[in-house]
DNA sequence: TTTATTTAAGACAAATGAGTCTTTTAATAT
DNA sequence: ATATTAAAAGACTCATTTGTCTTAAATAAA
């Protein structure tokens, strides 16, 4: 469903905002680590989410990664349209050009409602809220 | 979420259950027209169908592919698992070594129910019955 | 101001997936 | 039997994704 690149971002964005602050911010290696990914590869991840405003940054010593206030009331959507783009949830299951409700695939009605339901949750739900959840119910990234 | 190569395949099975019988055989370059899909991947792909027995063929003159009896009564789900393999249903969407109701990751609630509805499905719908849809709602492929 | 530290940027390499082409094998019509 | 036809097999190329590495830029401590 999702690219390397989009499951290692969600990780580290919710790693992020359980384990950060702008007074305690995290630098690659240490999510790198805690996360059990490629090192460079997560840097390069991790600079398209500072670029794309979701994550915040600063260079040189005690320097790092974290997330403000405003990166944390951010749908989790938005992580996804950043890598893999919205087309995720909405192209077609069987790469149809056109499909839809009035012209669908044989797959349409199963999978949409698939997509359909993780989608609206994701748009729905903030990075703080789910943030909260992984903290309240101990849950891993 | 599917492969190219699974969802030429889902489509190219519909559409032999569709056009084709034991007496009336479809050759690659008709599939791969009608479907507008690249006709030696496709073939490829015909030829691993095959092998696993999920479709018919005969070599040589008036050769071709076709669904003998048996192919049309495989669950759906057979032709996505001999491509993909079902972890496409049952791996961690956030590509987690482990990940269960017990320990999930931050998206296991969403991504599982969704998920499984599509999996529960493809599990219990017939390619018979599939086409059986397909033609009467006249589905595209 | 110098040095150490850490992100930013981008070139590069490896692995995987998608797609093409050629040769072999089997079936059938003549 | 022979020629023809169409699938089977597999080598090969191309594109994309994943992952690595090196250098530059910025920040802060000494």
């Amino acid at each position: 469903m999702f690219s390397k690149a989009c499951k290692y971002a969600i990780r580290a964005v919710l790693y992020l905002a359980v384990h950060s602050s702008p007074e305690n911010k995290v630098g690659v290696k240490a999510i790198a680590e805690d996360l059990q990914v490629p090192k460079h590869f997560l840097a390069k991840i991790l600079q398209q989410l500072s670029r794309d405003q979701l994550i915040s940054s600063v260079k040189g010593p005690n320097g790092g990664f974290y997330m403000a206030d405003e990166n944390l009331n951010v749908p989790m959507e938005k992580i996804i349209k950043s890598f893999d783009g919205m087309e995720v949830f909405t192209s077609c299951i069987l790469g149809l050009p056109v499909c839809s409700a009035e012209n669908p695939c044989p797959l349409h009605v199963q999978a949409f409602a698939y997509r359909e339901g993780l989608y609206y949750q994701l748009q729905h739900q903030s990075i703080r809220e789910m943030a909260d959840r992984v903290k309240l119910q101990e849950l891993k990234l």
